[in-house]
DNA sequence: CGGAATCCCCAGTGATACTG
DNA sequence: CAGTATCACTGGGGATTCCG
């Protein structure tokens, strides 16, 4: 596998020597991450909850947006992910509470990033 | 504009005192970065570009699994959205070059971070 | 409260063919 | 070479209703 596309990790790093083996691209790890976070409600999710734990109404709110469907369509996708963690709590009225994982948090890092510069540049964008 | 919603800066510094006025979050700029720049190529176009400048079917090319529609729909919004720059070269058989404007240099960064955690981390994902 | 199930729509995307 | 134009499809996403 030394001698396939293992070596993408410099995509960023402007390194394009030759015309990089394209079916590479489809399979690479930027592209397959993107097609994971990259919807629309993930990574919002991912920073609300970068933030603290969060129950699924108390999600339902904070977003607001967005429907319970899709609320627990990403929550579980993420979950399968290994990016969220679902917690039930054993109380009389059943409450869950969802957090980041270890490799959440790690994620949250470089998300991070993207939304500082969201902020940052939110003006300079399109005015229309 | 200093009583709405433009403190919503601290989205990923773990600050929800309160339920946050979701109005604002539907506004919020992350939310609409990522509804600009968040789709299926836009991300890997400004990383290729921000390797070098590409003509179009360089890009085609580079890309290879976007259709032309796409690569010049996603150039185009790009270009709109100031984070690119198409400049027509007055050559016989006329060609483009593609390259990113400052802004689009800046997203560059945070993009690639991500694009680091989605290398570093392929593998621990969901294989399927 | 925390969902699952169902219905439905349309924006994003692709394939193909044509043009200056 | 660098696009534009059409057509067709799919699945992302919302609204609504039902369940334990």
């Amino acid at each position: 596998m030394s001698g396939t596309n293992t070596s993408v990790p410099s995509v960023l790093a402007h390194e394009l020597p030759r015309p990089v083996p394209l079916d590479e691209l489809a399979a690479c790890p930027v592209t397959e991450v993107f097609r994971r976070v990259g919807d629309k409600w993930s990574m919002l999710l991912v920073i609300v909850l970068g933030g603290r734990p969060h129950r699924y109404n108390e999600l339902h709110r904070a977003i607001e947006g967005i429907s319970q469907r899709m609320l627990t369509r990403t929550l579980r996708n993420l979950e399968t992910d290994g990016l969220v963690k679902r917690e039930v709590l054993p109380t009389v009225p059943p409450s869950v509470e969802y957090s980041l994982t270890p490799l959440g948090f790690s994620l949250l890092e470089p998300i991070s990033g993207l939304a500082d510069w969201a902020v940052l540049h939110a003006g300079h964008f399109r005015p229309a």
